[in-house]
DNA sequence: TGCCAGGGCGCCG
DNA sequence: CGGCGCCATGGC
């Protein structure tokens, strides 16, 4: 695979215990534990020192910081770096010029220091049904009742991995269960949703991998979902999809707006990769909130 | 106990 | 359009 965009290498490989890992280094700033910290992922655990694990493409794996710049990926070969990890961890992104494109926007010394604190947070490319299902799970619900609920879904219905873990259940498996083998898991109010959106998906009514087109085309898409609405649409886009200019708007990015941006200020006006942004000003205004145990 | 949690829907003016 | 009550559930 070429490497034109952001120089990242595997440095070394092998196989401990049985499992195979490999070692990347030229990494830049970028940061496990911020990344997988920052209320992006609802499947990760904090399982040592600078390591998370959990399932993510039908795979479990940790992500190693071993050092700055340098990561070791757990249970992955060089193979599954290159098709899944490497576009999954956005190592295919440069993001010093992604910050520099950001801070070209505004002279604003809160974007700055957003930037200066969620430095090392990428947005990770998630599996698109995994992304929208849980952001549908996360509305008027809090992080930790979040990822137990993705949990018991994807040890009810998803597919076993072998080894105690689960993968992330299929929109047919969740159509099977029904509303109410979905309601079954403390899903409340949100198994009508998340039901309708895997019957859609079952019908043909909705095709997430052909959702094409710029970001406001992909919104209107998913927005017809019964269940999501703009805040769970830019969620999907910005972390199943690959759209880095969407932008999520919920009262943490709400309150840091209103707080430190003029009163006309736009999403938009940040630029291609709005979204980082916004991630950084979450990350950010929680951060100083003394919330992130939260997380 | 009451309030909040990475909201959205339906209804009302 | 903009505001508001409601929706399930658990943690504080």
């Amino acid at each position: 695979m070429e490497r034109t965009i952001f120089e990242d290498r595997i440095c070394g490989e092998g196989i401990e215990k049985g499992v195979p890992f490999v070692e990347i280094d030229n990494i830049g700033d970028f940061s496990v534990a911020k990344t997988f910290d920052c209320g992006q992922s609802f499947r990760f655990e904090p399982i040592g020192p600078d390591e998370y694990a959990g399932v993510a493409y039908g795979r479990y794996v940790s992500f190693e910081q071993t050092g700055k710049g340098t990561v070791i990926i757990h249970g992955s070969t060089k193979e599954e770096y290159d098709t899944v990890w490497r576009t999954y961890l956005g190592f295919d992104r440069d993001y010093e010029q992604i910050n520099r494109d950001i801070l070209s926007r505004s002279d604003n010394p809160a974007l700055q220091a957003a930037v200066d604190c969620g430095n090392g947070i990428h947005i990770l490319r998630q599996e698109a049904w995994e992304t929208v299902c849980s952001f549908i799970i996360s509305q008027n619900n809090n992080i930790p009742r979040i990822k137990k609920i993705v949990a018991a879904l994807s040890e009810k219905y998803g597919e076993p991995l072998g080894n105690g873990y689960y993968a992330f259940p299929t929109a047919d498996a969740l159509y099977n269960a029904g509303e109410s083998g979905i309601f079954e898991l403390k899903t409340g109010f949100r198994a009508k949703y998340i039901f309708d959106a895997a019957k859609r998906i079952k019908e043909g009514h909705l095709d997430l991998s052909q959702l094409e087109g710029d970001t406001e085309t992909c919104l209107g898409k998913l927005v017809e979902v019964k269940g999501i609405g703009n805040k769970v649409a830019m969620c999907s886009l910005l972390f199943g999809f690959g759209h880095l200019d969407a932008f999520p708007i919920d009262v943490w990015i709400r309150r840091v707006t209103e707080k430190y941006f003029p009163a006309n200020f736009k999403p938009e006006d940040l630029g291609p990769y709005a979204g980082v942004a916004q991630q950084y000003l979450f990350y950010y205004e929680r951060f100083l909130g003394g919330d992130q145990k939260k997380m």
